[in-house]
DNA sequence: GTGAAAGCGCTAACAC
DNA sequence: GTGTTAGCGCTTTCAC
């Protein structure tokens, strides 16, 4: 544009104003300090004319405020992190902030030396999916004195603000369907074991069955991650039990499409050899060879309440996890099982 | 951590030693500068003990470098734009950068504002996904001197580093294909006119037509918009046609989503009624009703690549475009019609 | 081998 | 109404 970049003190000289002054228009406070129109007129006029914004580093510095937020997801190319991303990405830039995007891959070292690298960029706060299988990093982070706010995976060790699904909730009406549909033989399809959010699906999964009074099986429950190829392994492994499960319930949306190319590779159908439902609602889910009924979790609203926790909260530790609601979208990836007849009063909405 | 935040200076002066000093070791420089082993060890140990890492604001503003880098894309939760994005952060932070997320919306004016508030921090580089249908906040880009790399998308107006899928040779390969199996009444539901990407793939579309001497039809090639709803309106739009398309060539795999939906509303299945090929390969794509055959993109070279350009790159602007192959992948969307017979060659390669 | 000091570009307390 | 100036925390030139 120029051949010397501008700055306020360039500016000031040319104009034969202080620097004092050039910040002050330039941060809309001239009325504030009375300056006058003339001289707000000329200043303002330089900058648009020379398309001059103050240098945002410098004010940083100056300010001890960055106004950017440190984002770190497990995997940002799944869908469901990419959702929340968006979401987040919106609400903070309404706020005046920037988000920087970490991938931690689900890999601990990794989260926890991107959260240092955030921390020394003098981020403003920090919203972390974790891994969750490890809390050390995090109770460091703890005494930082920045504001964090966990995101779908919590710890038990660790006392940030976390929003989630009501994981349960939704886990265990997923299953009570599949009861009332006449299941019995249910697996589980899980992610982590040992993180927050596994745990409390892995719980409502098992309450319905108890209250079903249909005994939990270790056995049914396997995987260890949430990718595509654990739901793969699982279900081959799971197919080659008897007797079989006559119901899967997937813990992600990867798990499900994992477990559909074995089921496929078997010869199987679904839902005819094998009913089905997956947590994480996609937009594909009603095109698939047998629409799938899905747990849908509010990605928007996660993203959108995380910023707000984050940039509102007064008390930097929250106590309470934020629970959002999820639903279950019935398609049909659910056969209905003759010998069980129960009650049949309706118990979900239905969607789509 | 500790009462007061710690610096340079303050480590300095309990050390007993100089700022320039601690500066030194903590940037490695103990050797370079020939200080003391005995110096060295005492401030390494003190900034180790004390959790101690230079402000980075600070050294960004001294330096004139952030090493941050902005990415602008139309639409994070596209599982595309997600993927690229995925790979855009790796490569970048193993060269030592973070990434600022922005998403525009697909909207321009948000485009143009983000790029201005990215310059004002003093972003290193910028990678652009760009709308594409107005380059003028592009053309203003060019003189900032800051180096910019687009994605996917490109502009005629604008002569920054392109790197992009071969979208012509995609589309060519893949209505030959459809051409190949006897459709000669082959729909083109497209994504935003007027841009680049859209136009190369609607001219190799078109190349395939031509050289098999079926005319091209303009009513044929319907949408306005990459969005799901947008192929979902495309759809009802030619299925009122007489003679109706036997085939449709989807630019985006949200726009065959919404294709899907609509077709399926119709009570019509794919391929018997209708042929269908779509541009971008998704996990679920094999899991559809019918398995899709599919354009696959390589996410993961574009975000590398576009990396390896905008910091290696010397000069700022690259000429030729940076065209990276698709792949055609077969499945079961794509019925053989049996009046024609043309030659059967084969022509393509396989896969899963 | 080490240090003093200038300065990156900005804001704000304090003057007048 | 406007200006002077002291830093924010760091790197680096130049000096010894």
């Amino acid at each position: 544009m120029q051949r010397t970049k501008l700055n306020l003190k360039k500016i000031a000289e040319m104009l034969g104003v202080s620097v004092t002054t050039v910040s002050r228009v330039l941060n809309g406070q001239a009325a504030q300090y009375r300056i006058s129109l003339k001289t707000e007129q000329k200043v303002m006029d330089f900058a648009r004319r020379h398309n001059f914004t103050p240098n945002e580093i410098a004010r940083n510095l100056r300010l001890s405020k960055t106004n950017t937020i440190g984002l770190v997801v497990p995997d940002i190319s799944n869908p469901f992190f990419a959702s929340i991303a968006r979401s987040i990405e919106n609400e903070a830039r309404h706020e005046g902030y920037f988000v920087f995007l970490c991938d931690s891959k689900d890999d601990t070292p990794t989260e926890a030396e991107l959260i240092k690298l955030l921390l020394q960029r003098k981020v403003d706060g920090l919203i972390l999916a974790p891994v969750g299988l490890d809390a050390t990093h995090l109770n460091h982070l703890q005494q930082e004195g920045i504001p964090v706010v966990l995101i779908d995976r919590s710890l038990p060790e660790v006392s940030f603000p976390v929003v989630a699904s009501d994981n349960f909730q939704g886990a265990y009406e997923a299953v009570t369907y599949l009861i009332r549909h006449g299941h019995t033989r249910i697996a589980c399809l899980q992610g982590i074991p040992g993180t927050t959010t596994n745990e409390s699906r892995i719980m409502g999964y098992q309450q319905a069955l108890q209250e079903a009074s249909i005994p939990v099986l270790d056995h049914y429950i396997v995987g260890h991650s949430y990718g595509e190829e654990d739901g793969y392994q699982s279900t081959q492994q799971l197919l080659k039990m008897h007797p079989r499960p006559t119901a899967f319930f997937c813990l992600s949306n990867l798990i499900s499409l994992g477990a559909l190319r074995a089921i496929a590779e078997h010869q199987l159908k679904v839902p005819e050899d094998i009913s089905m439902i997956s947590f994480d609602e996609q937009p594909y889910a009603a095109f698939l060879s047998t629409p799938m009924t899905t747990v849908e979790q509010h990605q928007e609203d996660i993203g959108r309440k995380a910023v707000q926790l984050l940039l509102r909260s007064s008390p930097p530790n929250a106590s309470q996890p934020l629970l959002l609601p999820t639903q279950l979208i019935q398609r049909s990836s659910v056969k209905k099982i003759e010998q069980a007849a129960i009650d049949t009063e309706p118990l979900h909405q239905d969607k789509a």
